[in-house]
RNA sequence: GCCGAAGUGGCGGAAUGGUAGACGCGGCGGAUUCAAAAUCCGCUGGGCUUUGCUCGUGAGGGUUCGAGUCCCUCCUUCGGUACCA
């Protein structure tokens, strides 16, 4: 469709056409794509920059959802406005396509993921441009891409350098009748989900991250966010630091101690028993002669249920006397030692002094258990004789705590820390729920782990022939791991049909005979790591590779890194609350110590868009039938309407239901606004009152944008096409400001508007509108008052008008006076330009 | 249980401590039409004795000339998390 330019001053097209977004939508995506109009540029001299980051999308299957755009058309308005004001900003988009669902599809159907993948990009892509989004498609990245997943590898090595990347035996969920990992949510009541087999908790070699190593760096850094308080809050819990104490009990008739952890040293002195956890490494040692089967049976019983179950579990405590006793350090009192599942090996020290009676847990336990229960904490002025009938967990004052008795529990708690390593019996303490990272996956469609490891014939193997490429017996010497050498990266995955794990575990890498054995130049044999990096990875650091995707000597030149990070607006769902933002902001600080990165924090502002819910208010799902598909909506309403709609709903980061009707409002304040430029063009210079609505209009606009409040800014257009619907004349300055507000939200009708009048494009690049606070300010104004807190009267008063005169004014008025007759006016507060308030009694 | 967010018309939602309900949807009435859709105009929180009065932002208190907004107690919903000693 071709639009000919109109004349200067002539921007009248024929009253009934009406805004053709089927044609004018495409037109102007093509013209974006072709012109590259929104072509980031590194350029030292423009100092004011900025860096606007959608979570990048896991290209499925299924294709886009309205959830996308609803982020993305946030961060789209934002980076068009920030360009309008002159600032350089730099807005990719690219692809987080390693996972499980295209490496599924290729066990069912053979089709290869990277075939897969390439079709869902395809059609993402395609999506996303319909949806007119100014980014810089030259910088597009895929993790799946060889040229990418080098340097993921390249930080791997980094980590491995640094000690941060170690392997480890740790249990996991195997169920061998499937041959395969699961995971916990992939466990019911000890069977698999699917099929119904028993799943055992089987210590796998796995690498792994020491994100531990990073957990007061992480926790600390939280502080200086601008995110959610929510997200913050759920990071500071993930991480989970908790200050105590460390104490030594000694086991009574061993050579030995068991240490345990607590948060409440100061409640030494009530803990009348010990719990250490089932899979603690003393346990056979202590359990005496005539308890030990029973013992070892309950141990046996808590390794096979999987973590999910022993969460069900607890309503309900379980546990076994081990026979032996502990010595409390402060009073030399004996304690039996139990073993019981909720006790966890894997926190503290897989050991706990029991303290019922100000210990939930603890008490419920010895409850059941029928274990003496002990006040040594009381309120202020409670009595210390009375017996519990629940713990008691709240700070109080010490009692039957020998020479401490009376003393404020939370100093105790800093004494019997100091008492306790004067004596060489603890030590204070801090602990961290976060865990090392399981970094590694038994699947195909991954990042290939950059290391091998000696390997040797195996047992029988004919040493003068033996050739593990051909399935001989073979020994691989996992405790010696060696980096694949810088210059061989990217280590790419080998070609197979064959996706599966197999029924030992070993991923589908380790029957790539021919990839995975090699011989070095002195005929050492060598054997790769099969295991692939779980999906995570790549998305750890892309927001590095958008500054500058085609680098091929670091991740990015050391120039990109310097002039983009961080990120000055991070958008995305709040799913990603804990898992992505930490371990990328882990990365990110790897990075930063390496000195390859100049910033401690990579996303230093972060919004969450909320869930958009069906239209029944639930949340969509194809089983409910109630998904709503984007490319439906484009064809009926067009992709302005579109982006108006997810953006007018309401604030960005709420959870908002749909609404089909809300889309026919916003194609109608589309429509509406084509027809108010088939309106004669007016050059007149502006009257008052108009110049004023819309130096005011920009103020809004202006405002609501910067601070992303879109639904508001959005209302203030609609408000102001109301109004100017009702004139004759546009006024070209009118025309044009108005036109250069809407850009960002609705870029095509806007593109267009400005082509006719008479500009060429791209609107885009065009500087923002100003308002003079000047113009703002009118003859006079509507002011209200109030008798008694109760608006009374509304009054006409001029602009200039001082306080002393609104007052003489409010009080003369009929309406005031019929409320204070017979009162004394105790008091009248004036503010100018808002309201008078009159106090009569 | 704990942490976080939020409760405002028929619906989505607006309101720097200062006119509660902007804007949109829906509804009602009208114009246009043979008719319908679309479009345009007007009205639209409840109640009443309707130039006006009164009630009204989950419930109950409090601070203030004035509270949706600030403080306290509680209820409900949503999100996260959970035997973390």
């Amino acid at each position: 469709m071709v639009h000919p330019r109109p004349a200067e001053g002539d921007a009248a097209v024929p009253a009934d056409e009406r805004f053709d977004f089927a044609a004018i939508d495409p037109k102007w995506q093509r013209f974006w794509v072709e012109e590259k109009t929104f072509k980031a540029v590194l350029d030292p001299d423009k100092t004011e920059r900025a860096y606007v980051l959608d979570m990048f999308p896991y290209p499925s299957g299924a294709g886009l959802h309205v959830g996308h755009p609803e982020g993305y058309t946030a961060t789209d308005i934002y980076s068009r406005y920030l360009r309008h004001t002159g600032v350089n900003v730099l807005h990719p988009m690219g692809w987080d396509a390693f996972g499980l669902p295209a490496e599924q599809y290729a066990i069912k159907t053979g089709t290869h993921p990277r075939e897969t993948t390439k079709k869902n990009v395809a059609n993402f892509r395609r999506q996303i441009q319909a949806l007119g989004f100014s980014y810089d498609w030259d910088r597009e990245v895929d993790t799946t891409d060889p040229a990418y997943f080098r340097w993921t590898q390249w930080i791997f090595l980094k980590l491995f350098e640094r000690g941060l990347a170690y392997q480890s035996e740790v249990p996991v969920n195997w169920c061998p009748k499937l041959g395969t990992v699961l995971a916990n949510e992939e466990v019911i009541d000890g069977l698999s989900e699917r099929g119904g087999h028993p799943v055992v908790r089987r210590p796998m070699r796995q690498w792994m991250l020491a994100i531990t190593a990073y957990a007061e760096e992480l926790l600390q850094g939280v502080d200086n966010l601008d995110w959610a308080e929510g997200i913050k809050a759920m990071q500071r819990n993930w991480i989970g630091r908790s200050e105590g104490a460390e104490v030594d009990f000694k086991v009574d008739g061993h050579d030995l101690s068991i240490r345990v952890f607590t948060t409440r040293p100061d409640t030494l002195f009530g803990a009348t028993y010990m719990v250490v956890a089932p899979e603690h490494e003393l346990l056979s040692t202590i359990a005496t002669e005539e308890r030990r089967a029973e013992v070892e049976a309950y141990a046996a019983t808590a390794a096979r249920k999987s973590e999910r179950d022993r969460q069900d579990d607890r309503k309900e405590k379980t546990g076994v006397f081990t026979g032996a006793y502990a010595v409390n350090p402060v009073n030399g009192a004996k304690i039996p030692v139990w073993t019981a599942d909720y006790v966890l090996g894997g926190y503290g020290t897989g050991a706990i002094m029991a303290v019922p009676g100000h210990d939930t847990r603890d008490f419920a336990f010895a409850t059941a258990f029928e274990l003496p229960i002990v006040r040594v904490v009381c309120a202020e002025d409670g009595d210390p004789s009375e017996p519990l009938d629940e713990a008691f967990t709240q700070h109080g004052v010490a009692c039957n705590s020998g020479e401490f008795d009376g003393m404020r529990t939370d100093i105790f708690k800093h004494r019997i820390a100091e008492w306790l390593a004067d004596k060489g019996l603890g030590e204070t303490k801090v602990n961290y729920k976060l865990r090392d990272w399981v970094f590694s996956r038994q699947r195909y469609w991954g990042e290939p782990i950059p290391i091998f490891y000696p390997c040797f014939p195996g047992e029988g193997a004919d040493r003068e022939l033996w050739d593990p490429r051909r399935g001989d017996a073979v020994t691989i010497d996992y405790t010696t791991p060696l980096p694949v050498p810088y210059d061989q990266l990217p280590l790419e995955l080998p070609e197979t049909a064959d996706y599966k794990p197999n029924e030992d575990g070993e991923p589908p890498l380790a029957r790539c005979l021919d990839w995975r054995f090699f011989q070095d130049d002195d005929g050492n044999w060598f054997a790769r790591e099969t295991n692939t990096m779980p999906q995570w990875a790549g998305s750890c650091w892309y927001y590095l590779r958008f500054t500058d995707p085609d680098c091929t000597t670091d991740l990015a030149s050391f120039e990109a890194l310097d002039y983009w990070p961080p990120v000055s607006l991070y958008v995305g769902g709040a799913e990603h609350a804990v898992l992505h933002l930490l371990y990328a902001r882990f990365w990110h600080k790897v990075l930063f110590d390496m000195g390859v990165v100049p910033t401690d924090e990579p996303f230093p502002r972060l919004v969450n868009q909320g869930m958009i819910l069906g239209e029944d208010g639930e949340k969509m799902s194809k089983s409910r039938g109630n998904v709503i598909n984007p490319d439906d909506m484009l064809t009926e309403f067009g992709t302005d309407a579109f982006r108006l709609y997810e953006m007018f709903m309401g604030p960005l980061e709420k959870v908002k239901p749909w609404q089909m009707a809300g889309m026919h409002g916003t194609r109608r304040f589309l429509y509406r606004m084509w027809s108010l430029y088939q309106k004669p063009i007016s050059d007149a210079a502006l009257p008052d009152e108009v110049a004023s609505v819309l130096h005011g209009l920009i103020k809004k606009v202006t405002d609501d944008t910067a601070n992303l409040r879109f639904n508001t800014g959005i209302a203030a257009m609609m408000e102001a096409l109301n109004d100017l619907l009702k004139v004759d004349v546009l006024h070209r300055e009118v025309a044009e400001t108005l036109v250069l507000l809407l850009s960002p939200y609705a870029p095509h009708i806007a593109e267009e508007l400005w082509l006719r009048l008479g500009h060429a494009p791209s609107v885009s690049q065009e500087p923002w509108p100003t308002w003079d606070e000047a113009k703002l300010v009118k003859a006079s104004y509507l002011l209200p008052v109030m008798v008694n807190g109760k608006v009374r009267a509304k009054l006409e008063v001029p602009s200039d008008s001082d306080e002393a005169t609104l007052e003489a004014l409010a009080l003369a008025d009929a309406r005031i006076v019929k409320w204070t007759e017979g009162k004394v006016v105790r008091k009248v507060i004036v503010k100018p330009g808002r309201m008078v308030s009159v106090v009569a009694k």
